[in-house]
DNA sequence: TCTGGGGTCCTAGGACCC
DNA sequence: TCTGGGGTCCTAGGACCC
């Protein structure tokens, strides 16, 4: 069996663990420069808050003192999650960290008749350890596991543990379940589903493997093997990831090229930080500008650029060398930019390297990898620093709106600025 | 006025090769 | 000039996830 342990409303559930005022109340928590709403407390969901919200359309909520807000504070979430997963790594023989608030577990080795009965212990533990509500959901397959794990967030009578273990359970809970809550269904295919009678994730399954696998391809017949038990979703690898990307949206649209290239050098700092961190080096550096495409009434611009480098790099000096290259490519004037990215990929792992023969300059290398050992060495150990004359000077303006935050409970000051 | 950020995989079509 | 078949690699776009 495997066991999926979600947290509930993950990002609202670590404000609360700090801040028990808020239990009980309807809040929010919202994404970089206060844009969207990125996490509903059950409160707040009951009020009719969709996920992706704009904050501007339920600001009034706040100011009636219907609605608590916070910004996004990662370093907290960051914190609260490692926790929580370094728990949940001594109960299982093996975990798959699936994403900052989920964890697959791997139940193998351990009877099947007192998962339930680990798993409910564990809830308990996290619970009381971290101040972290969770839920999980047991099944054969990871799929399952998500129409399992819905069941125990929603009804109270589960103690926040869902097993199915029989035909019975998997018929009774496919039949429960929409077909638009179904893990790989997304928002394109379920209303495409829906005008095909396909309602349930029962009446999916019903449909011949055929039926899936001309209209949706392999990708649908994966999710239509994983329902009926049979897996089909491969355990995650560690590997090295095939692209890092650093991208904000500005508080304030911006026309100037100096100021745009700032930014653009910070995104590219932090892309070459992150390589470094993982110990591997990219070959392409790609760079992309956008205006602000919610407004109609202004002139629409969408660039992007990528280099080529003659060799993979992870100093920070070439990466921000190469992301300033691509946006002088693109740079037309006459722009209101609302938001940047740096995206590197083709990325290998540091140690081979494959050298040119052409163009390149191992002392130059040599200095510029000396440069960002010392820079991760000073920005890591104390406040960020450390920064190339092209960078954003000032380490506490960063340019994004950050109105309800949070204190930094269990981490320091330096880390709110630590880019996820 | 105000609308997030970071990933992966699959597929179709074009370029190119024999 | 037109004719066939098979294969690989790359890219852009679409779809999904959190």
């Amino acid at each position: 069996m495997f066991a999926l342990v979600d947290c509930n409303n993950f990002f609202v559930s670590c404000e609360r663990a700090f801040q028990p005022e808020l239990e009980g109340r309807p809040v929010v928590v919202l994404s970089n420069n206060d844009g969207c709403v990125v996490a509903r407390s059950n409160e707040s969901k009951a009020m009719g808050i969709k996920m992706g919200t704009p904050f501007f359309k339920v600001k009034y909520l706040v100011d009636e003192g219907k609605l608590f807000v916070r910004s996004s504070n990662y370093s907290l979430y960051g914190d609260l999650s490692a926790r929580v997963m370094s728990i949940l790594s001594e109960a299982a023989p093996k975990l798959e960290v699936y994403s900052i608030d989920e964890a697959f577990m791997d139940m193998d080795g351990i009877a099947d008749d007192v998962v339930g009965q680990v798993c409910s212990s564990l809830v308990r533990k996290v619970r009381k350890w971290v101040g972290i509500p969770v839920s999980v959901g047991i099944a054969q397959t990871k799929t399952l596991c998500k129409v399992a794990n819905h069941f125990a967030k929603k009804y109270k009578g589960y103690r926040g543990v869902c097993v199915i273990d029989s035909d019975e359970k998997m018929h009774k809970a496919l039949s429960l379940t929409p077909v638009s809550d179904v893990w790989g269904i997304g928002w394109r295919w379920a209303p495409k589903l829906e005008a095909q009678g396909i309602r349930t994730a029962l009446d999916f399954v019903g449909r011949p493997v055929g039926w899936v696998r001309d209209r949706m391809g392999i990708t649908g017949v994966r999710t239509w093997s994983e329902l009926q038990g049979i897996r089909m979703v491969e355990e995650e690898k560690e590997r090295t990831r095939q692209s890092i990307c650093t991208s904000r949206s500005f508080a304030d649209t911006i026309s100037d090229y100096d100021e745009v290239s700032l930014r653009v050098s910070d995104f590219a700092a932090k892309c070459a930080q992150k390589l470094r961190k993982d110990g591997t080096a990219a070959r392409t550096v790609g760079l992309f500008v956008h205006t602000n495409r919610f407004r109609d009434d202004q002139q629409q611009y969408f660039p992007s650029a990528s280099i080529r480098l003659e060799v993979p790099a992870s100093s920070t000096p070439e990466i921000v060398g190469a992301a300033l290259k691509a946006l002088r490519m693109v740079w037309r004037e006459g722009y209101a930019y609302k938001r940047a990215g740096v995206i590197v990929s083709d990325i290998v792992p540091g140690d081979s390297i494959q050298q040119s023969l052409f163009g390149f300059d191992p002392a130059a290398r040599k200095r510029d990898d000396s440069i960002s050992r010392v820079m991760d060495m000073v920005n890591t150990s104390g406040k960020n620093v450390l920064r190339l004359g092209t960078q954003r000077p000032g380490h506490y303006a960063d340019g994004i709106r950050r109105e309800f935050c949070s204190k930094l409970y269990s981490t320091s000051w330096n880390e709110l600025l630590e880019v996820k």
